[in-house]
DNA sequence: TTGATAGGCAAGTCGCTACTTGCCTATTGT
DNA sequence: ACAATAGGCAAGTAGCGACTTGCCTATCAA
């Protein structure tokens, strides 16, 4: 579950896919393909692009809807507030513990 | 900056030692290879280990100190903190907007 | 109906990365 | 001094992942 999420965030590109949906949501894939163009430079094909929504899908991230010709995608955050907390523990920040000796396991 | 950070948390492994790190702070390269056997039945080269530590700690995520012979490996949560909050923006939960006819950009 | 637009499927290429192996240095204990 | 322990450096291998190319389906407008 979270594996996915972390794997999805892993590239760069899907991160500003992120980045544009944040900025507008419900996108086309057309749309986000010319935003990556004008906004970053990034001229990437058609099927490239899908196939980072299709990995930002099945983590979560972004959740799409059809109609007619046309399919949206829209940005899901919730994965996002979960992945990071597991080493942000209740208590608030690390300190460092007075070192152990430790004994070995080759 | 931040790239670092999410590829450091791309791999699975990583994400274990992070969490051993956890649970105990100021651990050596040994303890933590130990760790990783006994606990998730990782039985990875000492070598792998190392090279892992060794990303994590230009992401930030690790911070290390020599003793004599030992090197003690602290987390470092700071980073985490502030990648996600990128897309998690001040205002609350996503709504989808009105689908609008786009034009396209092949 | 025909053409244009929006998107999907499948196979192939290429580079990066996780991991191993072999050897070397430094600190500690007897 | 010597052996054992803790760690580092470098080169090589294998598999995964990002991207392309080619072709196919579906919806809409004229």
């Amino acid at each position: 579950m979270a594996d996915d999420v972390f794997k999805a965030l892993a590239d760069p590109t899907r991160r500003r896919i992120l980045d544009e949906l944040t900025d507008r949501n419900g996108q086309t894939l057309f749309e986000i393909c010319g935003r990556l163009v004008t906004n970053h430079g990034l001229g990437l094909s058609r099927q490239a692009v899908s196939q980072h929504l299709a990995v930002l899908e099945t983590a979560g991230l972004v959740v799409t809807r059809r109609e007619g010709r046309y399919k949206f995608h829209d940005l899901h955050t919730e994965p996002l507030e979960q992945i990071v907390t597991r080493w942000l523990g209740p208590k608030t920040p690390q300190t460092p513990q007075t070192p152990q000796t430790p004994e070995s396991t080759p």
